[in-house]
DNA sequence: AACTCGGGGCA
DNA sequence: TGCCCAGAGTT
């Protein structure tokens, strides 16, 4: 596990790297970000961009999507793929919404936890995009990124990931290393090939030595 | 911890 | 073709 100023080496470098990395679903209000990170379940955010302009412009209100029925909601979202269930998940939780928040998007991260298709990873992302609440949203780019690195385990679960990080990373600094440790594993820690030839931490990244060393040998 | 849902993108 | 992707819910 890398040191303190390790550590800061690691933010540094991912501020130089991507300073500008922000939450990248198209959304303009609170409700619309919430149906958009839950259609981004296991999809890209490419192509969540591609459905959610018109499906914005069809359905503005959680009531709109209590309204329509299931199968029409279900082929609007084909193309995303899970369809079926987060179909059934935007329906009940925006019924949610109006029963028990007031047709608004709850703030906490506890609340949006208990919405229909809404887990730790989503709540986290909204609570910290939508209503600057801290949070570090640990996802397959953020785990990966931090095992390899090692500013978390290889056995921790996401949960002991998570907590790590906010562990270590000053709290201030959370939102920002979170978008930026995305991007930083979309763009350049990839699952597949990472780019560790050019990658400013390979002097204290383990993984990436390893792998560096192995290529050597082919 | 393992399994399922699932179409799209990419090699 | 085969494999992976900004996960959540159930068993």
């Amino acid at each position: 596990m890398l040191n303190k100023k390790q550590i800061r080496h690691c933010l540094d470098a991912f501020e130089e790297m991507f300073p500008e990395a922000e939450c990248e679903l198209t959304h303009s209000n609170p409700f619309e970000l919430l149906v958009a990170v839950v259609l981004s379940a296991q999809a890209t955010d490419a192509l969540v961009n591609k459905v959610t302009p018109g499906l914005f412009e069809k359905y503005k209100t959680p009531e709109d999507f209590m309204a329509v029925p299931l199968e029409e909601l279900q082929d609007d979202i084909r193309r995303i793929g899970l369809y079926r269930n987060k179909a059934k998940n935007i329906k009940k939780l925006s019924q949610t919404l109006v029963e028990e928040h007031g047709g608004e998007v709850p703030s906490t991260k506890k609340q949006l936890e208990n919405l229909a298709g809404v887990g730790r990873k989503t709540a986290n992302v909204v609570a910290s995009v939508a209503f600057d609440e801290p949070a570090i949203a640990v996802d397959t780019h953020v785990e990966r990124v931090s095992k390899r690195l090692g500013l978390s385990r290889w056995k921790d679960s996401v949960l002991e990931v998570e907590k790590t990080l906010m562990r270590k990373i000053p709290i201030e600094e959370w939102s920002v290393t979170h978008h930026r440790m995305i991007f930083f594993g979309r763009y350049h820690c990839k699952a597949q090939r990472p780019n560790c030839e050019e990658c400013p931490l390979l002097f204290l990244c383990r993984e990436g030595q390893k792998r560096i060393r192995k290529k050597e040998k082919q």
